[in-house]
DNA sequence: CAAACGAATGGCAGACTGTAAATGAGTGCG
DNA sequence: CGCACTCATTTACAGTCTGCCATTCGTTTG
């Protein structure tokens, strides 16, 4: 597993400079359809029954390729994760953050920053507790999970820093305690059939500032 | 994956009844020895470099076996894997629960309640960590661990209940909080460098009566 | 048109699983 | 003691899956 492949790579290397040049042009347009097509059959089957029947040939056949060309899209079967947890890291659209860093209200940041984990979480489930599972059994191919996770570690300090509540030891707890609250596997526990994602959302938000003992008369909308 | 084993065991059927007895005696304590050596390597392996490598081969060589033995004792793959989550589940100790859930004091049963799962999740953080995330990845496999999340589950209603604030809406949401914040990933992500066991346990007993709105200042001991 | 390239097909070695049969060795019963 | 019984080991085999390669086919580019 997780070995990169070479043949067709090779082979352009060693072809290249020596041929006239050609721009793929239409041809990536149906690679990408491929590529889409593959990455879909991988996130249902992944959804549906977890790793029990993830091979590359179902996959392929749900998508209506060969095994070959799925081998010459993603290279193995964790390049198909992996190009799947992107997919969904791109799509979940966390690309609110930066922004949210820049919030002037401090308490206002701390309402975004869990509002857009709530909305990310609730985004796909399934998917992402499937993938969370995958990247805690498999280091190697979890390690861009665990990178997100680093990074909105270091976000959860800075939003407590922001609030500014506390010494550096207190500080270090209340950072700890929102990056446990706003990780997915607490979402996930939170949420069942009585408490769908706004109520999951509010009763998080509401224990998130109970948990940082912040004032929650002060509204920030949301 | 997870077809059980027949040939030996039907073949004891077989002749179940037409033989003279037999007790194992002493081969049942080499038996045991042999189990307990492999349940040692798939712990040690499953922690090191989680399912990667996790062959039947590679314990049993480990453990000093054969490939086969490994077979007739425990089945398939997943049958090693089942045994080790019910050798965990019986280590780790939940046997205080029944007692728990029979305290009188309601506040002392909620400290008692956070207790014992702070003291089995950090009785081995990586081979729990891991076994969650097999049970997220393979529902089948993962059904025992499932299960008892539901125990819990039903316990942290109880607790709520024996607390016995807010109407019935409310108490499936604190419910719902106490059963988040009792999960293992909780407590997992609230443990860091910095924040050792006794340090988490304070913590999430504090974060613990803010969420459910109880007077922090009534000290329960612990 | 010819070169270039992706897609499909069939094939191959290697790894792993689950199973079976045969043999060896330890243990209890008569 | 010797036989019956059982477990462990060895060897073997079929089945599945992965990663790779060579080849062919059809389409696109220049």
């Amino acid at each position: 597993m997780l070995r990169l492949f070479r043949s067709r790579e090779l082979n352009k290397k060693i072809n290249d400079g020596c041929k006239r040049p050609y721009d793929l042009g239409k041809r990536s347009e149906t690679m990408d359809r491929n590529r889409a097509a593959l990455l879909n059959a991988a996130r249902e089957e992944l959804e549906a029954n977890g790793l029990a029947n993830f091979t590359v040939e179902a996959l392929a056949r749900k998508a209506g390729l060969s095994r070959q060309t799925a081998h010459n899209l993603f290279g193995t079967k964790g390049g198909i994760l992996e190009a799947l947890f992107d997919d969904l890291a791109k799509k979940g659209g966390l690309t609110r953050m930066p922004e949210i860093m820049q919030e002037s209200s401090a308490k206002r940041m701390l309402a975004e920053f869990v509002r857009v984990f709530t909305d990310f979480w609730a985004s796909d489930r399934v998917l992402i507790r499937r993938i969370h599972g995958i990247a805690v059994i498999d280091p190697e191919l979890g390690a861009s999970v665990q990178a997100r996770n680093e990074r909105r570690k270091r976000a959860a300090r800075r939003v407590v820093e922001r609030l500014g509540t506390g010494n550096d030891a207190e500080k270090t707890r209340l950072a700890a305690t929102l990056y446990a609250m706003t990780s997915f596997e607490f979402f996930d526990a939170l949420f069942n059939e009585d408490i769908q994602k706004e109520a999951a959302w509010k009763q998080l938000w509401q224990v998130v500032q109970r948990a940082l003992a912040l004032d929650p008369g002060d509204d920030v909308g949301g």
